[in-house]
DNA sequence: CTGAAATATATGCATGTACACACACTAGGT
DNA sequence: ACCTAGTGTGTGTACATGCATATATTTCAG
């Protein structure tokens, strides 16, 4: 197949910068490693990678609540994507709307029975693909670094 | 603005897998350099951040050209998405599809005189962006663990 | 040489996302 | 109390992406 795939092209990522190495080196990884996940998560759990990680993030907290904000943040998603991706997790009953008061403006999401069962399910998988896709080489140094997160 | 962004939150990511751990540090700076990257080539040069990483790696090539196949492995897009992104360009007269031969299925993808001096003024702002948001702590060991990309 | 399978690209369609805006509520000054 | 500014979510809309498929071309078996 790959004409041309040899070993010539010495062009140095981004005129050589060194960010820019990094930056490929993220880009692909998160591409094939987000790929994986959509495809495994959403044909053995029927879970988009968002959705999982809501789930997983809910399912972490000591209390399985969390604020609409906080989960938009927790996933790098915008306030409207999230609004939306609770909207599917909650058609689904996967989550709860809680309109938990203090701030009647916003919403607690928690998680339900069936979202801790699910999550508990989908999580070996999510695993799994990590562990099977994520470079070695980028395991090390990242775990190295790993206090902030 | 961050409310409970402090060291609390002890539940180790992903139920403590270390995996989960880098998946995370992955998905943090890809979503953070990402934005900042699309919200500055937007605004300073009108570029999205496909339309960058295909024009800078038609700049990169000894001949200014790609198969379309090759571009979208490269920006780790769909076959279909990178069409529709070589259609943007192209509308721009930053590439040129290259009904070249040899294979008279497939096109050449060409970067224009326009198209390199797009690169040229938006790779700048391209290293500074990633420089500025790329962690220095992840910065080291991905350029440790550089070969492979 | 002919026809079937494989390959490269384009396109219809469904979906997810971000942006702009609307609405509900809170907070602070007067 | 009232009115204005600020904050948290939901919603209309535009757009980019992926999947399935259509079309053109090459390759290979017979």
């Amino acid at each position: 197949m790959g004409v041309t795939q040899g070993v010539e092209q010495q062009a140095p990522a981004g005129d050589g910068h060194p960010v820019v190495t990094a930056w490929r080196m993220i880009t692909a990884s998160h591409a094939a490693a987000f790929a994986a996940l959509e495809h495994e998560l959403g044909d053995r759990h029927g879970l988009g990678v968002s959705e999982f990680e809501v789930l997983e993030r809910l399912a972490e907290h000591p209390a399985h609540k969390y604020r609409a904000q906080e989960l938009a943040a927790a996933v790098h998603l915008s306030q409207s994507a999230t609004s939306r991706l609770i909207d599917r997790l909650a058609r689904h009953g996967l989550v709860e709307r809680c309109l938990c008061d203090m701030d009647r403006r916003g919403i607690y999401v928690t998680i339900t029975e069936a979202g801790q069962q699910r999550h508990a399910e989908a999580a070996p998988t999510h695993r799994d693909v990590l562990a099977q896709v994520l470079p070695a080489e980028l395991l090390e140094p990242l775990c190295a670094c790993s206090p902030a997160v």
